[in-house]
DNA sequence: AATGGTTTTCTACGAAACGTAGAAGAAGCA
DNA sequence: TGCTTCTTCTACGTTTCGTAGAAAACCATT
């Protein structure tokens, strides 16, 4: 249970760029906003969507428990429910166990590792 | 492009279980066993495929990239193109890369790392 | 070369996930 | 109580995947 899809991972992006929750309005907004410029999601240029869009989305994004709403306020305010590094891990992991031999994963995973990331893995290592 | 369905998935297992090339024929057999034993795919207890159903998903996950076949032999033999430590370290790294800060992904990571994976890290740091 | 078995490709269908949004319902404000 | 705003319900088109039959390609043998 783990693939968003593209506008499922806008979403997240825009919610864990934000510190604060923010509504379906803002979002919807701030996906505006960033497929206006070229630098959006692929193929999706300068498409402002539905608020209902953004609310579907929200709902199932929600249901995959990745992000929490509140419910008192009434245009309700969305929050993801974990920072992205801690997703990004917690993916990692499960990626990591799919394979019955978690070392020789790790073995070839830190092989192609770019210099400064090592470095950061071995002072990690070295505080535990 | 990472996601594998139930199939697809334990085709590949087979693949990487076995060093041979396999032919489809092979492969509907050995599902069928795995399936006959409790511990096969959820779901799919005794259920014996047709071989086309296998030559299909041999098929998508040759466009995949993740199978390869000769196409020499009359009964073609496929194998997998990478061996699933590689290509489960792969999968990593491209989880990895899903997030702007990758050392800060590392840090969580790293956190929750059982300790002889740790020291399994250590000494592959240590060799670099 | 014609025939028949084996293997592969083509085509297809149903289920689930996802992008997308209108219609209808609920809730708050004037 | 009526208007406005927000949310939920329902739905449709597309893609992916499990599944496989029908048809085509291939090979061996008579």
């Amino acid at each position: 249970m783990a693939s968003l899809g593209e506008l499922e991972r806008a979403v997240m992006d825009l919610l864990w760029a934000g510190q604060e929750a923010a509504t379906a309005n803002t979002l919807r907004d701030l996906l505006a906003r960033d497929s206006e410029a070229g630098g959006g999601r692929a193929g999706h240029q300068g498409k402002d969507l539905a608020v209902t869009t953004v609310l579907t989305v929200l709902s199932r994004l929600e249901k995959k428990g990745l992000v929490e709403r509140e419910r008192g306020t009434r245009p309700h305010r969305y929050q993801a429910v974990s920072s992205r590094e801690d997703h990004t891990a917690e993916l990692m992991h499960e990626v990591l166990g799919s394979a019955p031999d978690r070392e020789a994963v790790l073995a070839r995973f830190i092989g192609s590792v770019t210099e400064s990331e090592a470095a950061t893995l071995r002072k990690l290592l070295g505080e535990l």
